[in-house]
This record gives C-alpha cells, structure tokens and sequence, in this order.
DNA sequence: AATCCGAATGTTATAGTGTAACATCGAAGG
DNA sequence: CCTTCGATGTTACACTATAACATTCGGATT
C-alpha cells in the first residue's frame, strides 16, 4: 500500500515516473501470477499509460498496428481482456474504452471520475463507496460479485474554465 | 414519496399493480413537466415494464414494429433516449440495455443490482452510495454531473439455486 | 536435436450497438 | 387555410465487439 495522495490524473505531475511505476507494479503483479506480459500487452498497456484518459479499442488497436501488431480488433480486445482480467486495465462502460489501473496488485473497489471537458479519467479510492453498496445489496438479499461505479461531470481543472464561459 | 419496500423485483408480487402505478407515476411526471407521452413513447415503457429486467434497444425495436410502429434503430433510440432525459427509464451500461424507472418523479441515485442468472434488474435506495461517492469526487475537486452505479451478482432467488447446482 | 503441446497471435468474417441526415406526417396556433 | 414545429419514418452508415479458424512461438519431453 502506498501513500501517495489519493490520484493525481486532475494535477500535474512528473508523469513519466507515475507510468513507470504503474508498469513496474504491473510487471510484479503478473509476475506474481504467474502470467506473461507478451509484446503486445506490454505495449498496449504502455499505450494507455501515456496518459490519464480512457482509449477506445480501435484507438489502442491503431498505436499497435503503427507499431507491427496486427491490426485487427480481436488484437486489442485480447490484450485489453487480459489486462483486465489481471486487474492492470478497467473498462470505462460510459464510454466504451479503457484505461489503465494506475495501482495495481493493491486490492481496490475503484470509482471512476470522467471529465467531458478534457476526458481525463481519474480513479478515486472508493472503499466507503464499496461497502455502501455492498451494504444496500445485502439488505435487498443480493449477492454482488462486480461492480461498476462511473461519474461524469468536470475536473477541477475544467471547473472553472467552463464556468467563466 | 411512498413507504414501499426498497424495491421487489426479486420478489413475487402483484406485477400488474407495479407496473400500473409505475405507469401512472410516470404520466402524471410528464404532465408536470409539459411533455407528451406519445403512442411511441407510451408504449416503449410498456414494454419495459412488463419485465424487471433491462431490454436491448433491438429488442424494444422488434417489439415496437410488431405493433405497427417503424422497425428502424431510431424510432426505438429516441423514444428510450426521451424517457431516459425524463427520468422514466435507466440505461444499465454493462448490459446495454435499458430498464424502466420504478418510481419517477421522486428524485434519486440509484444503484442497480443485475442477476447474471435470471437477468433481473432492481433498482436499489443508494442515497448513502450517492452520498459516498460525492464525497470522494469533492475531494478531489471533481464535480460530478451524473453517475453510474451497477452491480452484477446474484439475487437472493438465484443464490441458493447456484450454490446447490 | 526432434517432437509435441498449449498458449498467444494473426486473420477472416460477421454480429451487435448506436447515430447522422433527411423525408414525411400531424396537431396547435395564427 | 396554412404555417410551424415537434414527432415519426426511413436510409444509410459508423462504431463496438466476438466467433471461428489458421499460424506461430516457446517450453517441456524424449
């Protein structure tokens, strides 16, 4: 578990060491268990943690044909199932694309916070979101197994950029 | 606001009575807020309520057609895409589908609890989600506009059912 | 080294979801 | 009557996703 603040997608930050270490951890998680983190995932995830946004498939698919891979989408859709399957990628349902987890291996129920000005997509430690779910679920008698907790609305850096105009 | 239980779509009930009222909510809604619930629209809702599951937009569409209406992709979007701005229905985004709203015109966030075994969809009381939620956007500066919260798990009629199996 | 095996990737084809754009119809008001 | 605007009909297409099969690659076995 680290300390860093909670996600800092909305704030300027050294991003080549945020990637980094987000790929670092990933390697360790997938190391951990046992998977392979072939070529074309690498790069795929790479490519989403260029920057803190989501990529539709076909985007992700286009950067991985520019770089040799094959450009059809069931290239994409697998690398990005694996790396979500392993917890390293989450699937924005809102806009049909994906982004990269930014602290894989830690255990985390993730609320996604979607700008429409910039489409920066921030994951915000939702542990009190979680167990409020998971506690309306019980009373109703349900069992959940995943869940998806998405907000649109304006980071705070478009906040007041879009209020002056 | 009613004093009904949170919501018994898992629950045998009197349907014809649910979605009645769910009918008449939704009419006297529109009426308050100057908006026509045409034979179109009228219907679609219908159809949504006739289930407490989520429909395919092609699935409304087949519908639709066999009663006279047009059988094109549009005539169901927009109709579904109207009752949504209205409050009257709810996109579920993991499903791609839509349900109808079992209680409009009261304001809520809701949480929707998807069976995976029987495909019912229920919409549960989430103030203290909403709530939760809110409070991680705010801090992080985020503004949140609309949310998405949705759960895929079993319901208390199909839990014991699995486990046996 | 030769062979086998299973996982990963490449490729073709197609299914499923959603919208843009324009034509037509119809009711409410002038 | 006739204009007007919202709603519906229709055509055409864009975007998202997956099934199914062929090929390749790396490691294990002999």
């Amino acid at each position: 578990m680290t300390d860093e603040p909670a996600d800092l997608a909305f704030a300027p930050h050294d991003h080549d060491a945020c990637a980094g270490g987000a790929m670092a951890r990933a390697e360790a998680a997938l190391a951990g268990a046992g998977q392979r983190l072939t070529p074309v995932r690498r790069r795929t995830l790479q490519i989403l943690l260029e920057s803190h946004r989501a990529l539709g498939a076909y985007e992700v698919l286009e950067r991985l044909a520019l770089d040799g891979y094959g450009n059809q989408p069931p290239v994409a859709y697998r690398a990005l199932e694996f790396l979500e399957e392993q917890g390293l990628v989450h699937r924005i349902r809102r806009l049909n694309a994906f982004t990269a987890c930014m602290h894989p291996g830690e255990v985390h129920a993730s609320a996604f916070l979607i700008c429409r000005e910039c489409h920066a997509v921030a994951e915000a430690p939702a542990a009190a979101v979680g167990q409020a779910l998971e506690a309306a679920a019980r009373g109703m008698g349900f069992a959940i197994e995943r869940s998806t907790v998405e907000a649109l609305g304006l980071c705070p850096g478009c906040r007041p950029a879009v209020a002056v105009a």
